[in-house]
DNA sequence: TCCTAAGCGAGACGGTACGTCTTGTCTTCCA
DNA sequence: TGGAAGACAAGACGTACCGTCTCGCTTAGGA
């Protein structure tokens, strides 16, 4: 039934985050993590496809979490009244799903987890910054921006799990701000004051 | 004898650089990297232990070879009269390999080689910036600067590769100092300003 | 399940068989034999470690029919009222078996499995040979009239099984008896005599 | 260079038999014979097309050298004045090249060479029977008591060999004919007794 | 409360790729 | 110029996983 349904897949899901910490992704097997989740191989199937599956649902579902939990502090009566930003919200949510966040961001997962991820974050980066300033008046052009704090993001936070670096979440977002938007302000003054000024 | 041998381990690279841009890394197996390289299977495993080894000493050669160009610029001679920036020569590189690049920066290889990339850069900007600027000078831990212009650099490589966005590798760089360098000295000088002026 | 494990190794042990009747049994690889018996080589391996133990176990399981057989007859009640011989058991049991002991008996099995074979039948005539005559009163090595009659034997039920010869197994172990119980028999009242009148 | 080419040769010969004896033909390689035989391998290619051929002509020479021993008995003047019996010619022989024999005769050998060499003494016992005898006074066939004395010969020089029975080439020539000739004497003359009286 | 459909364990099976081993050929170098 | 060294193609080996498939057992949840 239902019940059962669910605690199986979280049985897997919580094999599968301690074995790829463990021994690397590429490395396992659907029988050590089902072994380790004490249960017949076959059952595995009866969830899941492969590992793959597994793995892409468990990070999707963090990944959706996250994302819904910076689009609620876009909503109308929040946008102005001056409401966490997201990037306190990321690294909030980094510190909470630390093994996880080990996992997706880390060495053990192939490559186009990543990307994908990059891009993703990217897209949004270049959107938000299409509400702030028309492109033209960018020193560069909003992808390279995009790519450019997305990539930074995600070795910062990436570095600062691997290395349990002793900064809070609040922290980490404030330093993140002195490296990204406030650069990209003076960015703007300064470009526009070169074009203006010859 | 020694130019056979180095024959087939160049048509097994590329080979190789040609497969993985076609169908991805962990989809390939041997037989067909051997089969585009026209060589029996075996003949594989007498240059490579695996297809892992395969790629990791085709990709170090790589890297080891922009080591050493960025190195040369470094020479006592090369040094003060405003030599060629290693950005420029990594971006130049990049275009040069541009194959070999896109394997290694996007998507299809475990992660893990990425990771090792981006911290031997961060570690690289580290050092140079330790040249620069006293620790205590920086409003932010140098090894996340250094995590950030790596991470930054690499999603921004990866970018223009797999878009084929038209700059010049020299553009490329300039535009990467907009981004990184010139923001590093602003924050310097804005951060020891409000310092010294209570 | 027992019932497809048992079926699954019937059809191994008869394509093994007909292989190598029809093409030796060095000649085989593991592929042809699972493709005649129409199943996956992985699958061979679940049963047996490689091919010589597939042979083995086959030609073990027949063997041991056979002295089941033979023994049978030396129950304490048939044991003196005349019952059936074991060399007409034995001619019997190899008529019926005829593809399995041309595999055994000719040319195709490493020669080891023969010398085995014939030492096996060779102990045993030598120990029903004990309970005829003590060793004395033998004009040759007990141990040398096993060898003798069991080298006998197995030429000659190859050369029939081979040959086609028209004898059915009775009159085949009838001859057999000619050749050697006989003269055994005579040989001894022969040393006797040579003995006893100098 | 025929002298080193023979050279070669020999040392081939010596390597074969000495690893037989050691570790059995199967499991023997060329790379073994030739290290052995202080030599590469691909010197072995130039003498012989593989290991059986090695093997064939290895043996093929001593049984030819044999068969040419005992034809010289039978020469015309040699003929009638009670020579040495074949038997004791080929038990002195296999005396003098008992490794040789060894490896032949006990279970390395893919039997096909067993079977063929007792077809081949069968048809020689067969052919000197009937000089002796029309078949019609036989009580069983020629042919059966061909394989029979060629069986009961392999499996004696071979228990003989490897047990080291303390028993001189000419005493085993003589207990072999108490086993083999004498009772077809018997034989014979009982058939003819049991056919005249009814 | 029982019964019945599900979830599940066990494991046979076909299939694919692996990395290893041996064979026989061929080429290059050396004495 | 013949033999040593060793690269190479070919192909079988035994192993490891995969994903599929039965077959029973158990175990909840609706009758």
């Amino acid at each position: 039934m239902d019940k059962r349904k669910q605690r199986t897949r979280q049985y897997l899901r919580d094999a599968l985050l301690e074995l790829v910490l463990e021994k690397g992704y590429d490395a396992l097997t659907v029988q050590e993590i089902t072994d380790r989740a004490r249960m017949g191989r076959a059952t595995f199937y009866l969830h899941y496809k492969d590992k793959e599956e597994l793995l892409l649902t468990t990070l999707k579902e963090t990944v959706d979490e996250l994302t819904v939990r910076i689009r609620q502090m876009f909503s109308p009566e929040q946008l102005f009244n001056g409401s966490t930003p997201p990037s306190v919200i990321a690294f909030r949510h980094a510190a909470e799903n630390k093994n996880l966040y080990r996992v997706m961001l880390n060495s053990q997962i192939t490559g186009s987890v990543l990307s994908e991820l990059r891009n993703l974050i990217a897209a949004d980066v270049q959107s938000q910054l299409r509400l702030l300033a028309p492109d033209a008046a960018l020193p560069v052009p909003a992808a390279m921006i995009g790519q450019h704090i997305a990539g930074s993001m995600l070795a910062i936070v990436s570095w600062w799990l691997e290395t349990d670096a002793p900064y809070t979440p609040d922290e980490m977002a404030q330093m993140m701000n002195k490296l990204t938007a406030q650069p990209m302000l003076w960015l703007t003054l300064h470009d526009k004051m070169m074009k203006t000024m010859p």
